[in-house]
DNA sequence: ACGTTGTTTCGACAACTGTCAACCTAGACG
DNA sequence: CGTCTAGGTTGACAGTTGTCGAAACAACGT
């Protein structure tokens, strides 16, 4: 089980580094393109996408596996081996509540991703 | 239609859809991530991810594949195979002139990935 | 036409991923 | 304490992915 890796990665995404600027501005190194990889990875499978979204889009920023589950035609184990990928990626943070465990996004690693992949304008339609 | 997953997906994602506000917004249809997670996949994986950014931050908007390949440690049919996987995913587009292979990003994809993750500053509450 | 150089495809293999069934843990309720 | 329900973990399996070497394909120089 190599995936210490993914530990490591989350502990520097949870840091304040200044990582990431846009893709296309800079060749992104290969530190930074080995920590922000398994976040894409991550987000890589139309399931998880959904969960992704239903956690992030949730009225209270929060959703319950209760709820989460029976939306898709997938087992309960699936559904918790997705949800653990996307706590592995620093994506989502589990807290357990009496009963039920919800599940809440991190605003933090969606944005810098959302910045890596930012495109700056050039401000015409097209270069040449 | 029959749903092929990879060739349907790149058709649509050419297309000028406007099809995804933020995940964080409202809940992403199955449909939709099916179209988009095999970009972030693609994206997924460090090698790729470098690959993506040279060529994106290439000064002209375009890199060769004589450049791209002596930046990794990887053989010629590797890497080959990596700008295939972008290809396929949409993120870039491949021209030969003459001897060598250029790629150019795609930039409609990537705005679109962006925007997808994109998360609306709690802080930054839009008066009125 | 021929050989040289650059790039992709093919064939193969180890490693990883998605999925489920079965089992285990945490809390609620009597 | 015992039992029920909600979730997570483990083990196993098929399918996919990353990687390479060898071969095929494309364009240039001679």
């Amino acid at each position: 089980m190599t995936k210490q890796a993914g530990s490591l990665a989350l502990t520097d995404l949870n840091a304040e580094t200044p990582c990431c600027p846009p893709l296309a501005r800079q060749r992104v190194p290969a530190e930074t393109a080995a920590m922000m990889a398994p976040a894409f990875k991550a987000l890589g499978d139309p399931v998880r996408l959904q969960l992704m979204s239903m956690i992030a889009s949730a009225p209270d920023g929060e959703a319950c596996v209760c709820d989460l589950t029976p939306a898709f035609e997938l087992s309960g184990p699936t559904i918790s081996h997705h949800l653990k990928t996307l706590r592995e990626a620093g994506l989502v943070d589990a807290e357990r509540r009496g009963t039920w465990v919800y599940y809440r996004a991190r605003p933090d690693l969606l944005r810098r991703l959302a910045t890596l992949l930012t495109i700056e304008t050039p401000g015409e339609t097209r270069t040449g």
